[in-house]
RNA sequence: GCGCCCGUAGCUCAGUAGGAUAGAGCAUCGGUUUCCUAAACCGAAGGUCACAGGUUCGAAUCCUGUCGGGCGUACCA
């Protein structure tokens, strides 16, 4: 009873490395085993290319795969070894492939359950908003994608440091203290206080072209700030970040976004010195227009300015000394800053002076850029950067009750007698927008647009989460449920999997997850994994079209119940992951 | 000027390390509900993969150039 699950992508994998193995000995090792899905169904369930292979071999690839397929035999598991031209196509028996997907997921094993530890320490720099400026749609990239990456390295075995390195200092705070010490208002602060913030520091931006003195102000306050001193500045720092930190917490919670650490760059305050001290002591800093700095005359890039002309320090010089603490306290193996694309040259200049102080890590130090998001301009007839029409920033909070109350709306017209319609609102509301930033590939510019963040059709959230609803609520009318379904698994007599044998195409697709999640990670690309959600939901919704479940004979319809058992638990294990909940009903 | 990124269907995008006949969604047109949720499904139509060369058995993918768009280019983050 029992026998031993397999992962038929791996297990397939295996063989095929074996076989070149024995061809090529350890030079085989090198070479690349990209086993995917055929275009063609006909052609195979897997196929692989054996283009690499030719030149080890010293022949064409249609003779590589011949002799690749010469040494793999047919067994319990793979069915069918078949070259065809240069590619070597495989099938599975349908039962087996069935067997060991539907159990891999159900009892969790890997890849579709939580990865064994591999030992590795990885920080994730993100959100990091900065603190007296609402929280708007820009850092909602940041905070998405960084939260979904979290999720994906603790899954895949990594140990995990989420940090939101929040922008609670520099010289931007002395304009704020002055904009608070001209305009600023107790009720107002206490009524919305990312709104009255935002507003003052606008009015800060505006009144700087015509009082220069105020920039002369900032610059001192910043200095005061700076200076370590229990001031007047401290005070009003202290009071607006505590506040700030407090409304934040809004949005955290709506996005059900964690971090492991809330240290800002204010808490660097007393490191950066003796970081700033190594630095020179490494011999790399030379003093440049009175400021001190890393230059770096190879790359024929700007230098990294790690102390300004008037003294005071920089984002470079607080991301150096957040990178030193990390290092001691972490022992990070990786190091990923989920922000913007426009900060490239920043990041290459950190990594460069970690190079330059030769750290083994340097190179795992990596920019994880997202393009900007981008608002369309109707007079101009073009996608800009920005501002809507009104000028103002869109508060992410807006864009959620938007979203939420558009779910209401389409609730209230399809399934008015759903229960709990508000909590299900939020829940697909907020979703949708979730997915919708992790869908499209990171480096893309989001074109900000109402009616696709509004759309509950197709390539959506609410799509995949319907999926998973509607296998959901079979499972309740079958009076069963994942874990019943699981349990039914294990007991004697279980489960005939040979009645799956007309799911091939929908197990496949779940099949695809551990290797999704290794690209994903590869490439901290959140949205190759969107897109296998999307995929496997698809599959479920055309399945369901031609398969019933309940009223059939009753050992296939326990079959095919293990099947949408396994197919809801890989929505929820793939959705989690990216952030997004997974409602019983919607 | 220089550096980096992008250009795929009307629109928004996928396209795994160069591999089999370039795929989705939206929009358009046609069909599906006495049947487990039609936020769904099935079908039709839609392409000079910006352009021109090159590399090779093979290029949307790699190289060079051109055009178009974006970001950055020392004391903001």
């Amino acid at each position: 009873m029992n026998p031993q699950v397999l992962d038929p992508n791996a297990y397939l994998e295996g063989l095929v490395r074996n076989a070149l193995g024995e061809l090529l000995g350890e030079e085989a090792a090198v070479l690349p085993v990209s086993l995917d899905r055929p275009r063609q169904p006909e052609h195979g369930d897997l196929g692989l290319p054996c283009f690499p292979y030719a030149k080890a071999l010293k022949t064409n690839p249609a003779q590589a795969a011949s002799m690749l397929a010469e040494r793999i035999r047919p067994d319990t598991l793979v069915s069918e070894v078949r070259p065809t031209g240069p590619f070597l196509n495989f099938r599975f028996h349908p039962k087996a492939l069935a067997e060991n997907v539907v159990r891999g997921i159900l009892e969790e094993k890997e890849p579709y359950g939580p990865w064994a530890s591999n030992g590795l320490s990885v920080v994730i720099d993100f959100s990091s908003p900065n603190i007296a400026k609402p929280f708007h749609l820009g850092h909602l990239r940041s905070t998405v994608i960084g939260a979904a990456l979290r999720r994906l390295y603790r899954f895949t075995g990594h140990e995990v440091h989420g940090i939101n390195h929040l922008g609670d200092w520099g010289s931007q705070f002395g304009k704020i203290i002055v904009a608070w010490r001209e305009w600023g208002d107790e009720k107002a602060l206490q009524k919305d206080p990312m709104r009255h913030l935002f507003d003052i520091y606008v009015r800060y931006q505006r009144e700087e072209k015509e009082r220069p003195e105020l920039k002369e102000q900032a610059a001192e306050a910043f200095r005061r700030l700076e200076s370590g001193e229990e001031n007047e500045e401290r005070a009003i720092w202290k009071k607006l970040r505590d506040i700030s930190l407090q409304a934040f917490q809004g949005p955290y919670k709506r996005l059900r976004v964690e971090f492991d650490h809330m240290t800002g760059e204010s808490f660097y305050e007393d490191k950066m010195e003796a970081v700033i001290q190594e630095l020179e002591k490494a011999g790399i800093t030379t003093v440049s227009e009175g400021a001190l700095v890393v230059e770096f005359p190879e790359q024929k890039i700007p230098p990294c300015i790690l102390r300004k002309s008037d003294g005071t320090t920089i984002y470079a010089t607080r991301d150096l000394a957040a990178l030193f603490y990390r290092r001691e306290t972490y022992h990070f193996d990786k190091a990923l800053y989920v922000v913007g694309s426009e900060q490239k040259l920043h990041f290459r200049q950190l990594a460069l002076v970690l190079e330059k102080l030769g750290w083994p890590q340097a190179k795992n130090v990596q920019h994880v850029d997202f393009g900007l998001i981008l608002f369309f301009n109707q007079e101009k007839g073009r996608w800009e950067k920005g501002k809507t029409r009104s000028g103002n920033a869109i508060f992410l909070d807006e864009v959620l009750d938007e979203a939420v109350a558009g779910v209401k709306k389409i609730i209230e017209e399809k399934n008015p007698d759903l229960p709990d319609k508000e909590a299900i609102a939020e829940a697909v509301g907020v979703s949708a927008i979730i997915f919708n930033d992790l869908k499209n590939g990171r480096i893309k510019d989001v074109k900000f647009d109402w009616n696709e963040m509004l759309s509950f059709e197709g390539e959506t959230g609410p799509y995949v989460q319907y999926a998973g609803a509607r296998l959901s609520s079979i499972l309740r009318k079958a009076g069963s449920s994942v874990p019943a379904m699981t349990q039914s698994i294990a007991s004697e007599g279980g489960i005939d999997f040979e009645l799956l044998s007309d799911a091939t195409p929908v197990l496949l697709t779940m099949m695809e997850f551990g290797p999704t999640l290794k690209r994903a990670l590869e490439k901290n690309e959140p949205s190759i994994l969107t897109n296998l959600m999307i995929r496997i939901a698809s599959e479920i919704h055309s399945f369901l079209r031609d398969h019933r479940v309940l009223g059939e004979d009753p050992d296939l319809t326990r079959a095919r119940l293990a099947l949408v058992a396994a197919g809801r638990k890989i929505l929820e294990t793939g959705l989690e992951i990216l952030g997004v909940t997974s409602p019983e009903r919607m």
